[in-house]
RNA sequence: GGCGCUGUCAUCUAACGGUUAGGAUACUGCCCUCUCAAGGCAGGUAUACGGGUUCGAUUCCCGUCAGCGCUACCA
């Protein structure tokens, strides 16, 4: 499961079960779609005990960078999905040019000497739609030969047959029996002018190389797959089964963006603000995909015994997040939101404590780990995110509780002189009760009484004065993991404010 | 413009001709309760529109509209 050191020299391709491959370019940081299509090509492996492939298709030298790569090994990283195999088309270049060659060799290509980004790619502005160069798909083969010999650069562009209304056809696993008039399709590049393939070219010489049986991608490579199978059928080979994914949609309808929308369709964002990887990939999965039964919050395992791409549906799923939001929280679907608490609730004590340190360490507190397993229940259930442990718990990790409003003091239907009433009682009784849930909550109930007050008022004050603030968990768990020091301080303190 | 794909609550989705169109999130109210959460209960909101086919259409067909994708020597 873990990834394979990156050895692009052929490794053991295993004939048992299905090969699927994620194949990303590296021209940004890993896309929440990207990492959708990879967790929906993970769960096929693994549903049906067949091999996960990653594959960067880094053909394209202007615009990938290294650092793109290290992003989505970043994100990936996060995802602690792993993969079987590793490999780079820029490392595998040769493979495509004999592939081209041999379409070439064949008659089903031609060169096109027209120059690169000339008045011909013009063609775009207008609304003329362009198939091919009449002139360059005519070339006499003497003449192609000729200006080829006399170093002419040329791209290599495929000869879609256009005669004789040939149909180009394929069955998609999601979008069902697919068919296209070969006329509509345009004579693409295969090989650039300076020798490079094209993303199509390299793409099928390595999927029919590499063995894969199954494509699992983004419904935008629909149309594409036509090309691809003329590939597939010029190189000599059976196109593998083809599944396309709805897309992933900014609440404006669009496909996501970094420039449009932001940080929230990079992964590692959500890693970030504290989503637990296991509910990410959960609400992932939820988009554009379902097990049908009314399950929704499902664990890894749970999801590839019961992925299956019958349940893939053909619409673009919006991901509800809001831009301009306020805090982060609001930004993100209020689904993921959801999800990610109850996997948050879902994980054991111990397992949360743990992935809770790093981040208040981060924060700048110092909490040791076993009292952090102490907080720990006592905020599970008030977390969305990881991060909430901040906002949640601050008051367990500070010696000085931040400044709050002397009024929050002061109970319900109370006043002043209440609070002041409530606060010494509970130092009085504090100080010679055993700091245990039980003994706590009898003691304070009892002192309640004994002053004729609600429950209610008396805790209010005590809270306040502890938390520094009104809403907080369970009072006498705080108190247990509080202490009586840092309780009876913080009483003390509360009582000056109040005079 | 051409070609292709899609259209069920605000959002994610279920219903493979027959359901009071189901679930979830979000929202509202109530209950529980030491506050806040969590939990329980209840509530409102949907088959884009128009034609067919059929005893019967969310479901099948056609059209309209809308959205998206492709239309690069990007992927």
């Amino acid at each position: 499961m873990s990834p394979s050191s990156s050895s692009p020299a052929r490794q053991q391709i295993s004939a048992i079960g299905p090969r699927v491959r994620f194949a990303p370019s590296p021209t940004g940081f890993l896309h929440v779609g990207s990492a959708r299509t990879f967790i929906f090509n993970w769960l096929y492996a693994r549903h049906n005990g067949g091999t996960m492939i990653l594959r960067l298709d880094d053909t394209d030298v202007e615009r990938n960078t290294e650092a793109s790569v290290n992003s989505i090994f970043e994100g990936l990283k996060w995802l602690d999905l792993g993969w079987d195999e590793e490999y780079r088309q820029s490392e595998r270049i040769a493979l495509h040019r004999r592939t081209a060659e041999a379409i070439f060799q064949k008659g089903l290509a031609y060169r096109d000497f027209t120059p690169a980004h000339s008045g011909e790619s013009e063609r775009s502005g207008t609304e003329e739609r362009w198939l091919f160069n009449p002139g360059m798909r005519g070339l006499s083969s003497a003449e192609s030969h000729r200006r080829a010999a006399a170093g002419e650069p040329f791209a290599l562009r495929f000869c879609v047959p256009r005669e004789g209304g040939q149909l180009v056809r394929f069955t998609d696993a999601v979008y069902g029996e697919q068919v296209k008039s070969a006329a509509d399709i345009e004579d693409f590049a295969l090989l650039r002018s300076d020798g490079m393939p094209t993303y199509h070219l390299a793409s099928c010489a390595d999927d029919a190389d590499l063995r894969i049986s199954h494509i699992i991608r983004g419904q935008d490579h629909l149309t594409n797959t036509f090309k691809h199978v003329l590939i597939f059928q010029a190189a000599g080979t059976v196109p593998p089964q083809f599944a396309h994914l709805p897309l992933l949609v900014a609440p404006d309808g669009t496909k996501l963006s970094k420039r449009r929308h932001g940080p929230v369709v990079s992964v590692t964002t959500y890693r970030d603000a504290g989503f637990l990887p296991e509910a990410f990939l959960n609400f992932l999965c939820l988009l554009g995909w379902s097990p049908k039964n009314d399950r929704e919050q499902m664990s890894r395992q749970e999801l590839v015994d019961a992925f299956s791409l019958d349940g893939i549906n053909r619409a673009n799923a919006v991901v509800n997040f809001r831009e301009a939001a306020k805090t982060l929280e609001e930004t993100f679907d209020p689904k993921a939101l959801w999800l990610n608490a109850e996997h948050i609730r879902a994980l054991a004590v111990d397992d949360l404590s743990q992935r809770l340190m790093p981040i208040v360490r981060e924060a700048g507190f110092n909490v040791e780990p076993a009292k952090m397993k102490r907080i720990t229940p006592l905020i599970r259930e008030r977390m969305k995110l990881l991060r909430d442990v901040l906002t949640a718990a601050d008051f367990f990790f500070v010696d000085q509780l931040s400044p709050y409003d002397p009024a929050e003091l002061i109970p319900q239907k109370g006043d002043t002189a209440m609070a002041l009433k409530v606060l010494r009682k509970a130092r009085e009784r504090l100080a010679n009760t055993e700091f245990a849930q039980d003994a706590l909550d009898q003691a304070l109930r009892a002192a309640a009484q004994e002053l004729g007050v609600k429950a209610g008022q008396m805790f209010q004050p005590i809270r306040v004065a502890v938390c520094g603030r009104k809403n907080a968990p369970p009072l006498f768990a705080t108190l247990e993991v509080l202490g009586r020091e840092t309780t009876l301080a913080r009483i003390e303190q509360a009582m000056g404010k109040v005079q």
